[in-house]
DNA sequence: CTGAATCCATACCGATACTG
DNA sequence: CAGTATCGGTATGGATTCAG
């Protein structure tokens, strides 16, 4: 967990450097909802390697964004969710979710524009 | 109806595709205050060297998010902007400022209490 | 002032092998 | 299934130089 001391006095700043990268974001969305293990998480997000997502979750998990919670059993199970702060992250989702459907909207909008049937 | 899964592309994913950096992000917050020039830009986004803001400046440009426009007069004079398009993203921004700010906050807050005076 | 073009370090990430 | 460790290629980004 980050300091105050290291934390960027701007706000926009504090954001990006504790959610601020591509997988990070995915697996926000992912897990926005709702809880998931690490294998639905590593299927749902496309392209993330194993490495790669256990990296982020740990660094997401020490910022107190996600709880992590073992389950003693074999095979191991393992599930990851948002903690309240994680939850709190929710409206900065939804906006980029709502952004995105309307880029591919008008996307396809001007595309049957300009190529009508 | 449609799951997340079976959609061709997910929205988050595609915003996080034209947006999703620190810079691109840290970018954004600055013109959305305004228009800036180069050397604004260069000063106000803490950390960026002069190749990194071309460089996203230049992806923001051909993605249709930020305008750009030449003086020709020496010295040079180059001015950015944020498109409609561009200005469409202030949602997301303004969340992130939110959040931002409350997670400041709130650590201020647990500060205080644990060490009264 | 703006910005293109180098060179170069290192951060990032995928693949693989191995463990409990 | 979940996770660690390692290796090596690639992408990223900083510093510098040159130019319009």
């Amino acid at each position: 967990m980050l300091t105050k001391e290291e934390l960027p006095y701007c706000p926009v700043a504090t954001t990006v450097d504790l959610i601020g990268n591509k997988w990070k974001l995915l697996i926000l969305r992912e897990l926005l909802a709702g809880t998931k293990r690490f294998s639905e998480l590593k299927r749902a997000v496309d392209g993330i390697s194993q490495k790669v997502l256990t990296e982020n979750l740990r660094a997401l998990e020490r910022d107190g964004i996600v709880d992590r919670v073992v389950y003693p059993v074999i095979p191991p199970k393992v599930e990851y969710s948002l903690s309240e702060l994680g939850d709190s992250l929710r409206p900065i989702i939804t906006a980029m979710q709502a952004w995105g459907t309307n880029y591919i909207l008008n996307k396809e909008e001007l595309k049957a524009e300009s190529a009508p049937e």
